[in-house]
DNA sequence: GTTGACATCGATAACTTTACCGATTATCGT
DNA sequence: ACGATAATCGGTAAAGTTATCGATGTCAAC
């Protein structure tokens, strides 16, 4: 800047304005120094601006599972709608590990972050009063956390749970099992709803109908073909199951049908996510979509809006409905479906 | 810093040094200003430690789409290896759209990142030698440009597209199609290489077996059924056909699969990528691992060697090997599978 | 008692940019 | 012509850290 300032025999103060826009600067001056700053292929350094400044322009994301398509679509729709007001994502994957997430996010903090989206995999809240303390603004996705009043966007997970089972019990299924994911606010939930769904058809709740996913999380396709193995070696086989996501599901459908069961004559199965490929599988899942993408762009809104107000604008709730996707996994008595959209992306 | 050199009563350098463990201080002190440090929940501003060092720890990712497998794998394999010599990964994505991978990647070198990591879609070599007067080491992964020296991870796509054309060979195809990736040198590659395996075979190459990738990319899935119609429709109709990637292959197996053909008695189907859900298909689709995840451990290996030596070492290229992988969209002829492991993952 | 080696700590300057306010000139109404 | 207002530009200081080198103290060896 300085080189620039002397070449055009103006004040650094003058570039430093101009490559801000600025009103201050006159307009011939203006193209005069813009003209040699592309002359230059001059870019201000960015990590100057932010000492004095106080702010990155990055967002901080933390996800259990980036390879998870539904983190992937999360992670994808916030950058795209952050890039347009200038803001830039840096990632970081917690594996599903509440002591990396911590260890991560405290690196966060040191870099002065903007914001942090995260979906946490932390039991308690004292990471996040840490987080507050530090006047850092957070949004919690997918996740939340009792007792925290926190911006959070997600889906309403007991309605997963409700839609999911009370479209079984629609199709006719009498004994419905329920293979849990991770100890967190939506498995939580989603079992909440699954009991609520079966409590309100007059069906009983049956412990050994609920798997719960196993600590060391070996890949969720293998754990859903043990659920399922677990499922059919029972006296009283279940003739549904709703499964706390797509994953989980295939692997649990696939082992049905190696088995030899018929999807879904003998066992129906529902899955939760509604990925990409779920219309071309063996037997095309049925499953509840959580709007990845609109709980992404809802993130990135909020998390603009929090940047531009003056003082911290108070806490804000995002709950999106969730929407049943029914295909063949639970296509049982065509009777009852009436939303039948099967709707083919990408 | 100030503050809690004050309370010690030692200078501000002390503190500076004993958070960087300089072998400078004595232990006695260190232990007081470690003990404080924690105390008041300190962490360095790392955009100040920036400025003064040069070194942001930061590397740049820019990926055509965060959404597609391949690259999730990549940024998740990167992001991990790198976070163990603390440098973190940001990330975005050009979307395929040559003008906007210039204008991120003009953003990144602004914040003056130690690194660029990147998967280009840019047909000409221009913008790297901007880069490169700019001081900024890159690596490119997975496609590489012509004329240009310049750090590669990759696999062999020549390699590629022979080992899937020679394998549709090997069970008994005689009309081989090829459905094309986007113009980028994988595609080109693997096409070259689907050429020569036909050459070698006494097969000819028919220009209406190969289907080129269209301008507006509209989802890889669908523009795969749609390809496989424009097959279909030929008089002399394919009973092979090798695809550009898994997604491509799955939108094509379903068209064909729709229209009553069986796989692979009338139609053989094999893609690239070997995706985790490759197995758990309508058909479980042969495949060409190209090894996503050690593309990100050999490009973060290599950026690291990079970022600790003094001067800039000359490019480095990594080519790695594709792995064919045998499942039943290709399998007619039992007899002539020697290596038919397929890999269940996740 | 002097020398040298070593361990420990600090002073100064620098990195690049921007916020804040003051200075200068031009324009305009009366 | 005068003061007022607006437009345009610059000076000073500050942001939080680190590199470099110099300063001090300790101890052993001769």
């Amino acid at each position: 800047m300085k080189d620039i300032a002397r070449d055009l025999g103006v004040s650094v103060i003058t570039i430093s304005k101009v490559l801000r826009n600025h009103p201050d600067i006159g307009d011939e001056t203006r193209q005069r120094v813009l003209a040699r700053v592309k002359e230059l292929d001059y870019r201000p350094n960015l990590a100057a601006r932010s000492l004095v400044t106080g702010r990155t322009y990055l967002v901080g994301l933390v996800v259990p599972d980036l390879l998870h398509p539904f983190f992937a679509e999360i992670a994808k729709s916030l950058s795209d709608v952050l890039r347009e007001s200038g803001y830039y994502l840096i990632v970081t994957s917690s594996e599903e590990d509440p002591n990396l997430e911590e260890q991560e996010i405290n690196h966060l903090l040191a870099r002065r972050l903007d914001t942090l989206i995260i979906a946490s995999c932390r039991p308690t809240v004292d990471l996040f009063f840490r987080i507050e303390k530090q006047q850092t603004p957070y949004v919690l996705i997918d996740r939340s956390l009792p007792g925290l009043a926190a911006n959070f966007v997600g889906v309403d997970d007991d309605a997963v749970g409700m839609l999911a089972t009370g479209h079984l019990i629609d199709i006719g299924c009498k004994r419905i099992a329920h293979i849990r994911g991770p100890e967190t606010s939506p498995s939580i939930r989603r079992m909440e709803g699954y009991k609520r769904a079966l409590m309100r058809a007059g069906l009983k709740v049956t412990d050994d109908y609920i798997i719960a996913e196993r600590k060391g999380d070996v890949g969720t396709k293998q754990r859903g073909s043990e659920a399922m193995g677990q499922l059919l070696s029972l006296k009283a086989r279940p003739d549904g199951v709703f499964c706390f996501n797509d994953p989980l599901a295939m692997g649990a459908m696939n082992y049905a049908l190696d088995q030899g069961l018929r999807i879904p004559e003998d066992i129906a199965v529902i899955g939760c996510g509604n990925l990409h490929y779920d219309d071309s599988l063996r037997v095309p899942l049925s499953s509840i979509d959580q709007h990845s993408r609109r709980i992404g762009e809802e993130a990135a809104r909020l998390v603009i809006t929090i940047l531009n107000s003056k003082t911290p604008p108070k806490p804000e709730t995002v709950v999106l409905r969730p929407e049943l996707i029914v295909r063949r996994s639970t296509q049982r008595r065509a009777a009852k479906l009436a939303s039948s959209k099967a709707r083919p992306r990408l």
